[in-house]
Formats: C-alpha cells, structure tokens, sequence
RNA sequence: CGGGGCGUAGCGCAGCCUGGCAGCGCACCUGCCUUGGGAGCAGGGGGUCAGCGGUUCAAAUCCGCUCGCCCCGACCA
C-alpha cells in the first residue's frame, strides 16, 4: 500500500479528549475517531489491527473445538423477560421500540439469544457438547465511558457459550477455553495474569478473569509474589493473624456520644483507635434484614457479603428500617440485644477481639467492652471486608501485592442460570430431560487493541507486536523527487509484496522527517529506509522500531533479509 | 446519578474578567525554495464563537435554560 493513497490521517498534536497513551496514540496514529462518547469508527490502520486479533481469537477457537456462529444485535424484548433479565439488567440496556410498538434492545451480551436458539435445535444428549461463539458488536449504555477502546459503549467482543450434559463436560470446556485464552493473549503479544473473580450479576459461582497488567487499567489485581495466589479485588481473600487478647473481659458501658455518629467522629471523640470499633451496617435482602459487624477500618464487601448470605439483593436500609429495627437512628446501631431481629454476621476479624464499642441502639449513645459471643452470638462468621494493603497471602502468610490491570477475558461456568428459566432442555441418556449446563466465555477483543498499546509504547509512538500491527514493514523513501531513491524504492516495495510482506510504503513528496515522525507513531515493527547514501553507496537500512538498531543491507537483498527479520519476529509470540 | 471542567476554523488553543473589526499555531490550497527526524518565505481558502432565549445602541464576552464532551466518584454482564 502507498501512502500518498492511503488514508492515515495522523495527528501532531495530542487530543484534547484522550488521557491516557492508548487513547492518545490510537487517536494521533489515525487508527480510530470518536463519532459520539464510546462510540468510535475504526480507521484503516485500526481495522487492520482489529482483523488481526479477530484472526487470532477466531484461529484459537476454531482450534479448541467452538464453532462461530453470528447472532442479532436486535434482541427482542421477549427473550429478555424469559430469562428474568428485562427488568433486572439497568440502564446499560438500550432499549427502545419498533414501528409496531414493541420492545426491543442492543445486545449487551447473548446469553439469551443463543439459548433460545439452542434450545429449538438441541435435543438429545448425543448432541453435546457444544461451544458456539461469535465475534461481534456489543452495545452496554455505561454511565461513563472513558480511555478509548477500553470502556466503550460500542465495542467488539468475542462471546462463547457451551452446552453440557453434566458438570465435567463443563468443567472439560473451561479448561479448553482456559488454553485458548492464554495461547490468544500470547500471541497478541499480552503480559498478562490470571485472577479469581466474583462472577457478578451473570451468574455462576466460579470464574476467572484475564488480566492484562497496566498502570491505567480500571481494576485492581491483588497477587502473592511468593504462591502466585491472584485475585481480582472483590473476590480476593487474605489470612487473618491469629491475634490473641491481653486483658479481661470487661462490662459493657454506656457512653454518652452526643451527636457523634460516623466511625470517624466516634473514634476522635472517644480517642480510640478505629479497628477498636465495630462498624455495624444494616442491610436489606430478599431474605430479610442483615447487620454485617466488621472493623471500624474496613470496608464492607458487598460481593463477598451477598455470596455468604446467598442473596442477590443487597441495599443499605434506609431511615425508617433502622429506626424500627434498633430502636435508634443510624449512627448508633450496635449487635446488642438484635439476634432475634436480624441476620448477625460476623467478619472473621473480630472474632477473637475483645472490649469493643459499638453503637448502642439508643440515640446519641454508644456502648464500650463489647465482646462478640460474650455479649452478642452472631448467627455467621465469615470474609465480609475488602483486602487492604498490608494484608497477607491466605495460602502462605506473604504480603499481598497491588496492581493495575485491564480485564480482556473472563470465563463463567453458568450451570442453568439460563436454560433452566427459559425452558433449554434435552433428553439425556436415563430418559430424563433435564436443562443444559452452560459456560460462556468472553473476550473484549477492540479492547485487546488498547491493552496492547498500554503495554507497549514510548514518546514517539506505539510499538507493534508484528502479530497485530497494522503492517509488517514500513518503506520510507526519503526524498520522492529523487529519480534513483524513487526507482529502487520502488523495486523494494514490489520485491516485498512478491514475498507477500505487508509493506506501508511512504511515497508521499514530504521531508524524510514527517515521514520518520510518522514511522514512529504509528508503530509498524519494521522500517525499511531508501535514502541519498544509501543510493550511492548501494544499500537500504533496516531498522525495528522497538529497538531503534540500524542495519545496512545491499539493495538486492533486502527481501530475503525483511523476510527473515520477519519470521524471528512472529516467532517470539508462537503460544 | 453526585461533584468539577470544557465547548471559538479539521486539530491544539488565545480572546470572555473589564461588551465595540473573530484571532494565533498546526493542518489545507497556490507559488518559490527545500528534502535523513514533524523546514523556510510569500499569497490564499475555511467560522451558526455548541444551541435557544434574555439584557444592551451593540453579545464569543453579561444573565437564564438546554445539549454535547472530558475528569473524579457512584454504578458496571
């Protein structure tokens, strides 16, 4: 391809809406542009990025057993209500009407389709396993879309779901697409980790997620550098220090505590230290009303408190609630004298203390030497705290370290959150039918493009993995009004195609500069440089763009030697 | 949804406080010159100053409303 026919409009300046180095650089590379917030077109360089790691999804895959299917954006409203999801699923679901009245959504995600698809086709047990899986546009209204590809409203997603008979064959398919995705995110050219994660309002009670490591990633990775123990920071667990009390058991005492409410106030005011305080929160489920007690300095988990409750519903009780059920406004709730009214869980952190305050269930008054199993019995104990810094690895007593990352891929085990409410069943072998167990599988695949970039960079521009750049090689002629540079450039550039090199060839009458600039920014692995001494003297440089080395080869061999530059090149990202 | 910021040429911005010719750099067009890291000179084209309403002799500028975009937070299959 000529660049003088090309069209890579590229920018020297930084635009205003971009913060982050992907967005920036894929913006100023000409790869993408805005049309409305989160929703951007693909430019020619940006497409060709994108059908590369589309080619690699789709090759993995395909090489693991799943079957590409494409499937509606358009999903009617129908199906969504089947699955219980209509009304459940918030604003994220654009939903609007056709010209009949009816209602219809963007396809955020397809569980629904595909299950009632499959749930017309499948019958019999002798049919399953299967994976079907598709790559395609997805619509969420996120409240806030921000960095580019990364949280876009319109976005390209690779999405799998499998079908099973039984909870191995399920379990046979995760591992499956466990390989597929490590094998992808390699040959993308990914550093990335593992981690255990919640698997939210989709369902399921195992999942993992893909993390790319980033400095600007939205999630918090929670890893042990010694066990290699890593978890997202919902799901992540951490040991609890065996801690033994000094002292006795006191009395509880009333305290006067005008006004005082907040953990804050109250440990300013009493001048303790705040883990010395039990934070008591009520909350609302569909199995009734529950205090969590946890430290004063903790923050209550509200993933990890709906898995202990097994509850889908949780709020935060409003006025009214707390004032009936304690007896006092919110500010002074405390565990004493309220196991008969609600549910009593307790963090595992305070288990072993002694001597707390908490609340006293009476307006402006808090209770001191509060005791758990003493003076209150809670009916759970459990891991309801998010981790902190400073807490240690649960599996070997290591400090727990904190990093960035950017989730390209997590993978569910569903089981039958989803046929068994919209009625997906088959015959099995006992004569029974019963419905399917499901996994389903996805990877943010436009994502992948800024992921990869946020990991690869530097102040000139982005740097390519080959397996998804744009182009393989760049071909600058420096000076197009020069007969002979023009003449063995040309050559060059036909040479290369012959090969079937992927060659960008700057033909443009512009200064070898603007040209480099661009070379640079737009981050193609291997540039190849025709220039006035090389004329004279007979040769072209070859220089990669991640190392910046020059090499002088005579002209006639330069195919030969970009071809070989090329294969070490893919080599390094072979899974 | 709460808080903050911004909206002036394709991009980046000044002008607004203190009302009075709509500007600068880059990009674009023409010519000359130049051609190894975003050259130089000269000439030129391009504007609903986000939109609507108000105040005023006069509004990019002051006031009100609406919309869009960005950031922080909440939310997030």
């Amino acid at each position: 391809m000529r660049v003088s026919r090309y069209f890579m409009p590229t920018l020297r300046e930084k635009p205003q809406e971009a913060e982050i180095p992907s967005h920036q650089l894929l913006l100023r590379g000409g790869f993408i542009r805005k049309l409305a917030s989160g929703i951007y077109s693909f430019l020619p360089l940006g497409w060709r990025s994108l059908k590369k790691v589309m080619n690699i999804v789709r090759e993995e895959m395909d090489r693991s057993g799943a079957i590409e299917v494409f499937l509606p954006v358009v999903q009617p409203a129908e199906i969504w209500q089947e699955s219980g999801r209509w009304n459940v699923f918030g604003k994220e679901l654009l939903r609007f009407k056709d010209r009949n009245n009816r209602d219809f959504c963007l396809g955020p995600t397809h569980e629904e389709v595909i299950v009632d698809l499959v749930k017309g086709e499948v019958r019999s047990y002798r049919q399953l396993p299967l994976n079907l899986y598709q790559i395609h546009i997805k619509f969420r209204d996120e409240a806030r879309p921000r960095f580019g590809l990364i949280r876009a409203r319109e976005f390209v997603m690779k999405d799998a779901y499998s079908f099973h008979r039984d909870w191995d064959s399920l379990e046979e398919t995760y591992n499956k697409m466990y390989e597929a995705y490590t094998r992808i995110f390699k040959r993308c050219g990914l550093k990335f980790t593992v981690v255990e994660a919640e698997s939210g309002a989709i369902g399921g009670d195992v999942s993992h997620e893909f993390m790319v490591w980033a400095d600007n990633g939205e999630d918090i990775i929670v890893w042990c550098k010694k066990c290699g123990y890593s978890a997202n920071r919902e799901r992540a667990s951490f040991h609890v220090p065996d801690v033994i009390e000094e002292g006795d058991i006191l009395d509880p005492e009333e305290v006067y505590t005008p006004n005082v409410r907040t953990i804050e106030e109250v440990s300013s005011f009493l001048n303790v230290e705040k883990n010395r305080l039990l934070k008591s929160l009520i909350y609302k489920t569909e199995k009734g009303f529950v205090l969590f007690l946890i430290p004063g300095d903790r923050e209550l988990n509200e993933a990890k408190a709906k898995r202990t409750l097994g509850v889908t519903d949780l709020l935060m009780a409003d006025y009214e609630d707390v004032l009936r059920i304690t007896g006092s406004p919110p500010g002074f709730v405390g565990p004493v004298g309220l196991e008969d009214k609600v549910t009593l869980v307790l963090d595992r952190l305070v288990g072993g203390m002694k001597n707390l305050i908490s609340g006293a269930n009476k307006e402006d008054y808090h209770v001191k030497n509060i005791t758990p199993f003493v003076h209150f019995k809670p009916h759970l104990v459990a891991d309801i705290v998010f981790v902190e810094k400073g807490d240690k690895c649960l599996a070997c007593g290591s400090p727990l370290e904190f990093s960035r990352g950017i989730e390209v891929g997590h993978i569910f085990k569903l089981g039958t959150k989803y046929s068994e409410p919209m009625g997906a069943t088959f015959l099995d072998e006992d004569g029974i039918e019963k419905p399917f167990i499901m996994g389903c599988y996805g990877i943010g695949v436009s994502r992948i493009l800024s992921a990869i970039i946020e990991q690869n960079y530097d102040k000139d521009g982005i740097i390519w993995p080959i397996t998804v750049a744009p182009f393989e090689v760049y071909l600058v002629a420096t000076n197009i009004n020069n007969r002979e540079i023009r003449d063995i450039s040309d050559k060059i550039y036909e040479e290369l195609e012959r090969r079937g090199i992927e060659v960008l060839y700057d033909d443009r009458n512009e200064r070898a500069g603007v040209k480099f600039k661009d070379a640079d920014l737009i981050g193609i692995p291997i540039r190849v440089t025709v220039g006035e001494r090389g004329v004279k003297e007979g040769f072209a440089e070859i220089r990669l763009r991640e190392s910046q080395n020059v090499i002088k080869i005579p002209f006639d061999e330069v195919g030969e030697k970009v071809d070989e530059i090329r294969r070490e090149l893919y080599k390094r990202y072979e899974p």
